[in-house]
DNA sequence: AGCACGCCGACT
DNA sequence: GTCGGCGTGCTC
C-alpha cells in the first residue's frame, strides 16, 4: 500500500502528491512525518493506494503519524481542493487554514494536571484512624479526598496547604495520574439564559429557513432581533444532532454573541479567533475535531473548524470587510461558505441590515432566498438621522470638531446620565503634520505614506509598516515651527471631549488600544457597565454592540470613507452609517443620531437618513450596471511588488503585453472593458515597490480568462518580483 | 523551503 | 592551488 502526502513546504515548487510507502494502516487525513530530501518534513497523507505514478523502487517509507488521529476530514479536503483552485494557492496553503498554526510547529502540547485519589478506600480509612489527633490537616485533606474521590494537586494544596498531600502521597494512602486540561477561553463570559418568545416575524424566518435546506439572506434592519433567531436555528440544528458555525465580524463581538450561546447551549459552544491564545485555540480545536464541542463561534477563520456532520452555517454582518481575507491566502469566507454548505448538504444563512450588493443582487435574482425582518423588537421606530452642513458651521464661525448641535446633544446626554458613541474612522491623533511655510510632510521611510501623528505616545506613525519616528516641532526643512494637523483622530476627539466634560469618562477603541489580550473586551466591558459615559472610536466601534444606555452617536467626518478611490466606496459609506446609527435607541430609550459632512446633499446621507436600503440598493445596482463596476463585471487586480522598482515595473509592462494579447485576440475581444497598467496608489509599502495592472470583463467568458490568467502567473516566472491577482479587490493601496 | 551541486573571484 | 560566493535544480 502505498500513501500520496502533500508536504508541509508552502511553495510551488512543491506543490504536488508525493508516493511513499505506508507499512502501518494510517487514516487518510493524518499529519505523518517523511523523508524529504535529505530532511525529514511533516506532511498530510491525503489518500491511500496501489498504484505510483514514479519510480518505486526510489519510493521512501512514511516514518509516522504525528497525531494517532486524523486532524483533516474527507469534507475539508473536498473544500481545500476548492480553495486552491478559486484562489490560485497551494494544497498546502489551503490544507494550512484548517489547522491551528501553532500545530504544525509541534510546540503546543496538551497543558497536563496531576490529580490526586485514593488508593484504597479501607487502607485509608484504616490509616485515618491511626492518626494523632493533632494531625488536623492530614485528616482534612483524607476526608476531603474520601469524600470528593479525586481533586487535582494544584487544587488540593491551595486549600489545605502543601504539606499533607506530599506526607499521604509518600506514605502510600494517595496516588497521582495526569490528565491533559482544556485551555477554554473567556471562561468569566456567561449569559443568563432567557426564555424569549420569538416575535411573529422571528419565527415565521426561522420556520421557513429550517423547512428546506438552502442559501438564505435575511434582510434585518439593526435591532430586529437577528440573533434570537440564529440561535433559534442552531437550536433546530443541535436537536437534529448536528452541528454549527456561527461566524461574526469582528473578534470584538464574539464575547458578546458567545454568552448569549453559551446561555442556552452551554459548553458545547467553542470560541474561534486570531486572538486566542496558541493554547486556547489549540485546546478549542480539539473539543471541536473531537466532537465534543458543537457549536463554534468565531470570526471569519471559523469557517475552517473541523466541526462533522455539520448542520448550519450562519454569517451576521455579511456585508462586513473583515469577511475577506487582506493576506495571504485572499479567501472571502462567504464564497468559502457557499461551498462548503453545499458540500456538506447544509444551511447558509447570512444576515445584515445593510446586505453587500453583490449578495442582495444574487438574492433578488434567486440564488439566494430572501427573507426580510422590517420590524424593530422594541417597536421603536429608527433613531432620527439629522445631517449636519459642516461648510455651514465654518460660515457661522465653527472650525472646530464638533457642529452646534453635537455639542448641544452631547449635554443633554451627559446630564441625563445616558452615553453616547462618538464614531471617527481614523486612528491617532491628525492624519499628518505639515509644515505650513514649505509644505514639508513626514513621509515613512519604507512606505509611500504620510506618517500619522499619535500625541498619545508621541510618535509619528506608519500606519503600512507600523514604524514610528520621532515627532517634530519645528519643520525639519525650514525650521519654521508654523505646523498643521492634518486631519482629525480618534485621539484629537477625545481629547476634545476631555476638555469639554472634564468630570466625564471618555473611552477610546481603536487598534492602539485594542492590542493587548482581549482588549475589546475589558473597552467595551467597561462601557457596558457605565463606567465611562462617552466611547469614542473607529468602525470597530459601529458592529453589532448592544448597548441599551446609549442615546446618541455621533458620525465626525463621515465623508472619509466616501471619498476612497473604490467602486464600494458609497456602499460601504452606507453600510457604515447604517451600522453605526444602529447602536442608538436599542432598549427603551429614544436615541438620534447626527452625522457631520462637508457634502450634506449627496445621496448616500440622503438615503441613509431613511434607512432607506432598498432605494439605495436601486440607485447603486443601477449605477454599477451602467458603468459596467461589479456585480455586473468582475474586476481584477495583478499586483506586481520588488524591492527593486525597475524590476516591478518591468514585469507589470511584460504582463501588460501578454494580457493585451488576449485582449486584442479574437476568442476575447469584446470581453475586455478595461485594460490598464500603472502604479499602484501607494507606491511602495514596507520598502516593496508596487505596480499593478487593473482589467475590467464582462460575466462572459470571465472564468476563462481569470485562469487564463492564473496560469500566466505561474509559468513566466519573473526573479525578485511577487506577483498575485486578486478579483473584485476592496482596496487598491 | 532547504540542501547539494557546480562554476567563478580573492585569499593562504 | 582552494575557500566560499550564491545561481540552479531536486526532493516520492
Amino acid at each position: 500500500m502505498y500513501g500520496k502526502v502533500i508536504i508541509d513546504i508552502a511553495s510551488s515548487l512543491v506543490d504536488k502528491v508525493f508516493d511513499y510507502k505506508l507499512i502501518t494502516d494510517i487514516a487518510v487525513g493524518s499529519r505523518v512525518l517523511v523523508p524529504f530530501g535529505n530532511q525529514t518534513k511533516e506532511g498530510y497523507l491525503v489518500e491511500k493506494s496501489d498504484k505510483v505514478s514514479y519510480d518505486p523502487s526510489k519510493i521512501k517509507q512514511i516514518i509516522k503519524p504525528l497525531e494517532d488521529f486524523a486532524v483533516i476530514t474527507t469534507d475539508q479536503f473536498k473544500l481545500a481542493e476548492f480553495l486552491k483552485t478559486k484562489y490560485n494557492i497551494g494544497m498546502c496553503d489551503s490544507i494550512r487554514l484548517f489547522l491551528p498554526s501553532e500545530m504544525r510547529t509541534g510546540r503546543v502540547k496538551d497543558l497536563m494536571s496531576v490529580v490526586a485519589f485514593i488508593k484504597d478506600e479501607n487502607k485509608a480509612k484504616e490509616y485515618l484512624s491511626g492518626l494523632r489527633k493533632n494531625a488536623t490537616k492530614l485528616v482534612a485533606v483524607l476526608n476531603y479526598l474520601l469524600n470528593v474521590g479525586s481533586d487535582t494537586t494544584a487544587n488540593i494544596n491551595n486549600k489545605f496547604g502543601n504539606g499533607a498531600l506530599k506526607k499521604l502521597i509518600d506514605d502510600g494512602i494517595v496516588s497521582t495520574f495526569t490528565k491533559p486540561i482544556l485551555r477554554t477561553p473567556l471562561t468569566q463570559v456567561n449569559g443568563i439564559k432567557n426564555n424569549v418568545v420569538l416575535t411573529t416575524s422571528q419565527q415565521n424566518v426561522v420556520d421557513c429557513i429550517s423547512n428546506s435546506v438552502g442559501n438564505y439572506l435575511i434582510h434585518g434592519v439593526t435591532g430586529s432581533g437577528k440573533t434570537e433567531v440564529y440561535m433559534a436555528l442552531m437550536q433546530r440544528t443541535i436537536d437534529s444532532g448536528k452541528t454549527g458555525i456561527m461566524l461574526v465580524p469582528e473578534i470584538s463581538l464574539t464575547p458578546q454573541v458567545l454568552a448569549n450561546f453559551r446561555s442556552r447551549f452551554g459548553q458545547e459552544v467553542a470560541l474561534m479567533h486570531s486572538g486566542l491564545s496558541a493554547g486556547e485555540r489549540f485546546d478549542e480545536w480539539k473539543r471541536i475535531l473531537l466532537g465534543k464541542a458543537k457549536i463554534v463561534v468565531g470570526a471569519r477563520s471559523a469557517i475552517f473548524s473541523p466541526l462533522k456532520n455539520l448542520g448550519l452555517i450562519v454569517i451576521d454582518e455579511q456585508h462586513d470587510g473583515s469577511y475577506t481575507s487582506d493576506s495571504h491566502p485572499r479567501y472571502n469566507t462567504i464564497e468559502v461558505a457557499i461551498k462548503r454548505a453545499e458540500i456538506c448538504g447544509c444551511s447558509l444563512v447570512l444576515g445584515s441590515a445593510t446586505p453587500d450588493l453583490e449578495t442582495y443582487h444574487n438574492a433578488i435574482t434567486g440564488k439566494f432566498k430572501l427573507l426580510e425582518m422590517k420590524d424593530r423588537i422594541n417597536k421603536k421606530p429608527l433613531p432620527p438621522l439629522t445631517i449636519v452642513d459642516m461648510c455651514e458651521e465654518v460660515r457661522h464661525g465653527n472650525t472646530g470638531i464638533f457642529s452646534g448641535v453635537l455639542v448641544s446633544e452631547l449635554d443633554k446626554v451627559i446630564k441625563s446620565g445616558n452615553q453616547a458613541m462618538i464614531f471617527i474612522n481614523r486612528r491617532g491623533f491628525s492624519s499628518f503634520l505639515m509644515c505650513r511655510e514649505c509644505g514639508f510632510v513626514a513621509k515613512c521611510q519604507n512606505c509611500d505614506t504620510a506618517l500619522v501623528y499619535h500625541k498619545y505616545d508621541n510618535a509619528l506613525k506608519c500606519h503600512f509598516c507600523s514604524s514610528r519616528y520621532k515627532v517634530f516641532s519645528e519643520c525639519p526643512e525650514c525650521g519654521s515651527k508654523n505646523l498643521k494637523l492634518g486631519s482629525t483622530g480618534t485621539e484629537q476627539v477625545v481629547e476634545e471631549l476631555c476638555k469639554m466634560y472634564p468630570n466625564v469618562k471618555i473611552l477610546r477603541m481603536d487598534n492602539d488600544t485594542t492590542s493587548q489580550k482581549n482588549g475589546h473586551y475589558k473597552i467595551l466591558s467597561q462601557f457596558k457597565s457605565g463606567e465611562a459615559q462617552i466611547l469614542v472610536g473607529t468602525q470597530m466601534i459601529a458592529k453589532g454592540h448592544d448597548f441599551p444606555a446609549v442615546t446618541l452617536v455621533g458620525i465626525i467626518d463621515a465623508d472619509q470613507s466616501l471619498y476612497q478611490s473604490s467602486y464600494t466606496a458609497a456602499e460601504r459609506t452606507f453600510q457604515l452609517i447604517t451600522q453605526v446609527a444602529g447602536r442608538a435607541g436599542r432598549a427603551d430609550k429614544q436615541g438620534c443620531i447626527i452625522l457631520q459632512t462637508n457634502v450634506p446633499r449627496h445621496y448616500v446621507y440622503k438615503l441613509a437618513s431613511g434607512y432607506d436600503y432598498l432605494s439605495f440598493y436601486k440607485k447603486e445596482a443601477n449605477l454599477r450596471e451602467v458603468t459596467n463596476f461589479p456585480p455586473f463585471t468582475k474586476i481584477l487586480r495583478l499586483l506586481f511588488t520588488s524591492e527593486v522598482e525597475e524590476l516591478a515595473k518591468d514585469a507589470t509592462k511584460v504582463y501588460y503585453d501578454e494580457v493585451k494579447k488576449m485582449q486584442q485576440s479574437e476568442e476575447y475581444n469584446g470581453e475586455f472593458i478595461y485594460l490598464g497598467a500603472s502604479k499602484s496608489p501607494v507606491g511602495k509599502i514596507k520598502n516593496k515597490f508596487r505596480y499593478q495592472i487593473l482589467i475590467r470583463l464582462r460575466l462572459n467568458k470571465d472564468q476563462e480568462i481569470i485562469s487564463k490568467i492564473y496560469s500566466l502567473t505561474e509559468v513566466n516566472k519573473l526573479k525578485n518580483v511577487s506577483v498575485f491577482v486578486e478579483i473584485n479587490p476592496q482596496s487598491l493601496s
